[in-house]
DNA sequence: CTGCAAATGCAACTGTGTTGCAAATGCTGG
DNA sequence: CCAGCATTTGCAACACAGTTGCATTTGCAG
């Protein structure tokens, strides 16, 4: 018997295998995946499933539910390691690309009475070295 | 004449009706508006051209554009036409908002061999004030 | 005033997420 | 092991956010 379904077994809803293919594959990913993301993974799951999936995960707390940059949600395991917090990020503005780098994240800074800190990401914008030496 | 209208001209643009009438709208709101409520405000105004509005004046630095927990784009007008120098933004994830804090940018990481560096940006993401009362 | 690039308005389209309903399926009690 | 029943699934249709193409209008420079 798998660890996934044990997972919803624990958490107390149905055992179906489309929910332990969704977990399994939302466990295995290394970062949040979208509904899109996950429909190409599962290749044969029914779009409106896939929600209804995705929902109930996050309903038990399987599942964490996000907004991205581009306003779709993206999903992960609960209790997944969230590889891009304190991350830094370049992204190279010839070519696209997002590299990490080792670089130790920024400290937090000071915020304004009230505010509630979540997620630090330090974006650093330029050239990266395939880029800079085609077309200085 | 407006001060609008002069601040468009300062960033470049066309000074049109509906950028006026946007960015004053996006000026005179206390919270990040999305283009749904930018139509109710505005009501006889295209949606497509609401729309490229908005773009237009994100592109020239009047406006800041974030998404909301619902996934929803939400505008609010910029403090000053050049306010992303090595500034330091924090994103509430509740409503949208773009906070300017007061926080020195950090100091550039080290780069890979041949990476150029343009820009660096500390994007801080948490709840606002506002929000964390609201529905802590 | 005129010309041209930029902005607008309209129609159609894509992508993301939701709802209603009938059929299939997991779980529970016998 | 089987039946009953609520939950899930699959399908169709819908709702909302955002985009693209194109013809027309308009701001602004000359």
């Amino acid at each position: 018997m798998s660890a996934t379904a044990d997972l919803l077994r624990v958490a107390g809803v149905k055992v179906t295998p489309g929910r332990v293919r969704v977990l399994d594959a939302l466990r295995a990913a290394p970062q949040p995946l979208s509904h899109a993301d996950l429909e190409a993974r599962l290749a044969d799951a029914d779009r409106v499933t896939l929600y209804r999936v995705l929902d109930s995960l996050v309903a038990c707390g399987l599942a964490l539910k996000a907004v991205d940059a581009r306003g779709v949600f993206r999903f992960s395991a609960a209790g997944a390691p969230r590889p891009h917090d304190g991350h830094v990020h370049f992204r190279c503005t010839g070519c696209g690309g997002v590299f990490c780098l080792k670089a130790a994240p920024p400290p937090p800074p000071k915020l304004p009475r009230g505010f509630r800190l979540a997620e630090v990401e330090l974006d650093v914008r330029g050239t990266c070295a395939n880029c800079a030496g085609h077309a200085g």
